[in-house]
DNA sequence: CGTTGATTGCTACCTTAACCGTCATATGCT
DNA sequence: AGCATATGACGGTTAAGGTAGCAATCAACG
C-alpha cells in the first residue's frame, strides 16, 4: 500500500525534475555515513590548501593543517594515486584535475557545512546586508585568513563602480585581502583613502600602506594623510586646514564605500601600545571590539576612540556601503559589538569559525 | 589569473541557479571518497534488504548479502543507533525513519551507480524504448530478484489502460512480477491471458498461474489455455477449433501488451526435459536466449521453437508493447541474444548485474 | 664556486588499537 | 522441545600511526 517505491516509481510519481537537491542529499548523507561529510571536508582542505601554498612539502603542510606527517601521508598518497596531486622532490602541488576538483568542490563544502543557511541567519539576525563566509577557522589555520582575503577582494572587486572613492583601515586582515587581489585594470576612475591618520601599528599594517597596496592592485589613485599620532586638539586643527591635508580629508569624509577590519579590543589596545590605565579603562567600559580606532561595548555602543584625524563614525550615514573583514573564533565577539552599532548597509567577510561563535553568542542571548 | 575562485566567486560567477547537480556530486564524492560511497551503497542495500525482508534476523541477512554475520553486526549496531531501525529477539525491521530513508536513497544510489547512463546507453544500442535497472544482482541476491520483480510490476501498473489484453509467459521472474504487484482495483476491463499453453514446467511458474496470479492481483479477467503439452501438428489443429479454445486463441492474438521472462537456452531446455539430443541440437544452431519457447542465436535469429500453441513470434508486429524481465550477470548473453531479435517497442526491466555484463559484451563486439 | 643549513621525500621498525572470527549464553517463538 | 533470534566475551590478525633516521635537493651565504 503506501510502500516505499523502487527507484523507478520515485521518479514517476516525482517526474524528471523530482531531482534531490544538495542540501536533502547532504542530510541524507550524513545521517547514513556521518564520517563521509568530515572526511571529504578533511581531503578538500587539503587540496584547497596545497592550491594556496604550492609547492610545499609535507611536514610544512601537516603543520598548517594542524595533523601529523604520518597521517596526511596516507592521505596524500591517495590523492596522488587518483591524479588530483603530484609529488616532486620539491614538494606538493595540484594538477589540473586537482585544481578543477577544488573549484567544484568549494560550493559543496559550502553547503555540506550548512554556511549558507548560517550565513543568511547571522545576516537577518544583525540586519546585515549580506554575510559570506569560508570554511575554516582563521585562529587555527593560516590558510583561512588568505582564503577570506581573497572572499573579501572578490566581492570588492565585485561592487567597483566609477568614480567610487574607497576608505580603508588597517590590521593585518586587510592586509591579506590587499595581498589577494588580483592585479589588472578595472573600471575608471577609483580613489582609495586611509579611513584614519596613523595608529601606531607596523607599517605594512597601516591603513596608509593598505590604501596604497589595493590602489596599485586596482591600478587606481590614493591619498595618504600623512599625520603624526595621538595629536592634540588645537594642533590637529591648525594642521587640518592646510590644503593638501583638507583635500584628503574632504575625499575621505567623501568616500562611498569604507572596507574595514574589526579587532578585538584589548588586543588592539595593546597592539597600539596603549597605557595600563588606559587598558584598564576599557575593561572597565565593557569595550570588547575595535575598528579603525572605535571601541565598542557589547550593545554596540561606542564606549572609547583613538585619538586620530580622518573619518569620524559620525558622518559615516552618507556612506552607500561598508564591508567589514573578519575572522576567527576568538573574535566572534568583538565582531558581534562591533556589528551591533547602526551602520549603513553592511557585508561581512568571515570565517566558519567566527560564525559559528556569533550564533552561539547570539544563541545564549 | 585563471585562479580557482573561491566560494562566492564560483557562485556569483555561475549565478545561483548553478547549483550542482546530484551525478557532478556524486562524481565529486566518488573521485574523493570512494570507501565512503562504498559504505553508504552496503547500509543502504541493507536497509533496503531489511526493508524487504522484515522482520529477519542477521544470518539470513548476513548471507543474503554475501557477508558474516559479525561484521553485520558493526553495521547494524550503527544503524540502531542512528535510529533506523529496530532490533528485537525476533529480527530486524525498519523504523519509519528508515523506510522514508531508504525511500529518499534510492534515487542516489541509483545514481551512484551509475545506472542512468548505462541504461540509456543498452537502450540507444539496442534500440529499446526503455531500459529499468535496480541495483544489484539477482544471481548473487535473492532481493535483487524481489527488487526487480516491483520495479517490473511498477512499471506494468503504470501503463494499464482500459480493455487492454495482457498476454504473459511464465519463469520464476515473472512469478516474482506476480507476486510483486500490489493487489487494488485499477482502470477498467483488463483481460489476462498466457502467451502460450503449458510447456512443462513447475506449475507455479507456468504461463496460465502466473496469468491468473496477475489478473487476481490487479482484479481483472483472465482466460486459460488448457492445452496438453508436446501437441502434434494436426491434433492442435483440431483442438483449435474448439470454440472456448478458439475464443481464447484469438484473444491471445490480438494482445495488446506482452509481458516476458528471458532465460538461458540451455538452462531452459534443460527445466523443460529435453531430450538429450535435443539440448545437443541447441547448441549446435548457436542457441543462447529463450523466451516463450523461442530459442535465439546471438544474432536474434530464431533457431528452435518447442511446439505449443497460442501467440506465434510472427504475429507479435500487432502487438503494440513488449515488456521484457530478466536479470542476473549469468543471463546477459540470453538477454542481448534475445533482444536482437526486431521487437515491436520494447521495454527492458532488469537489474545492474545484467546491465553491466550486456554492455561488456557489447564493447567487445 | 663550494659549503652549510634547511627542506624535501622516503623507508624501516614497532606500538597500539580497531576489526572480526569464534565460541558461548540467554531469550522467545512455534 | 527445538530452532532461530540476539547478545556477550575472548583473542588473534591486521591495519593505522608514532618515531627515527637517511639520501637528495634547494637556497643562502661565505
Amino acid at each position: 500500500m503506501g510502500q516505499p517505491g523502487r527507484i523507478r516509481e520515485v521518479r514517476d510519481e516525482i517526474g524528471p525534475a523530482g531531482t534531490l537537491d544538495l542540501r536533502a542529499m547532504i542530510n541524507l548523507e550524513q545521517r547514513l555515513v556521518p564520517d563521509l561529510i568530515e572526511a571529504l571536508t578533511k581531503r578538500y582542505t587539503i587540496l584547497r590548501t596545497v592550491s594556496l601554498l604550492q609547492p610545499v612539502g609535507r611536514r610544512v603542510l601537516a603543520q598548517e593543517l594542524g595533523t601529523t606527517e604520518r597521517r596526511l601521508r596516507a592521505e596524500v598518497e591517495f590523492l596522488r594515486e587518483q591524479g588530483l596531486l603530484t609529488v616532486s622532490n620539491l614538494g606538493m602541488a595540484l594538477t589540473a584535475a586537482g585544481e578543477k576538483l577544488v573549484e567544484e568542490l568549494a560550493e559543496y563544502v559550502h553547503e555540506a557545512r550548512d554556511l549558507t543557511r548560517r550565513e543568511t541567519a547571522l545576516a537577518e539576525r544583525l540586519r546585515l546586508e549580506r554575510v559570506i563566509a569560508v570554511p575554516g577557522d582563521s585562529d587555527t589555520s593560516e590558510t583561512v585568513q588568505k582564503d577570506m582575503g581573497r572572499a573579501a577582494a572578490q566581492y570588492l572587486k565585485s561592487i567597483l563602480t566609477e568614480g567610487m572613492v574607497l576608505a580603508v583601515s588597517g590590521g593585518t586582515t586587510l592586509a591579506s585581502v590587499a595581498a589577494a587581489l588580483v592585479p589588472g585594470n578595472y573600471h575608471g576612475r577609483i580613489t582609495v583613502v586611509p579611513a584614519r591618520g596613523g595608529m601606531g601599528e607596523d607599517l605594512d599594517k597601516q591603513a596608509g600602506s593598505i590604501a596604497a597596496k589595493i590602489a596599485a592592485k586596482l591600478n587606481a589613485n590614493h591619498r595618504l594623510l600623512h599625520l603624526p599620532d595621538s595629536l592634540g586638539e588645537e594642533a590637529a586643527a591648525v594642521l587640518a586646514q592646510e590644503p593638501e591635508i583638507k583635500e584628503v580629508l574632504e575625499l575621505v569624509r567623501s568616500a562611498s564605500v569604507l572596507l574595514l577590519g574589526i579587532g578585538v579590543a584589548q588586543a588592539m589596545a595593546r597592539r597600539r601600545h596603549l597605557r595600563p590605565d588606559q587598558l584598564a579603562l576599557l575593561d572597565e567600559l565593557g569595550a570588547v571590539g575595535e575598528t579603525f580606532g572605535y571601541y565598542f561595548n557589547r550593545r554596540g555602543e561606542i564606549v572609547y576612540v583613538t585619538p586620530s584625524t580622518g573619518l569620524k563614525l559620525e558622518n559615516i550615514k552618507r556612506i552607500g556601503h561598508v564591508i567589514a573583514v573578519a575572522g576567527g573564533a576568538s573574535k566572534a565577539e568583538a565582531i558581534l559589538a562591533v556589528l551591533s552599532y547602526n551602520f549603513p548597509p553592511l557585508t561581512l567577510v568571515t570565517d566558519e569559525g567566527a560564525l559559528t561563535g556569533m550564533l552561539k553568542l547570539l544563541e545564549g542571548r
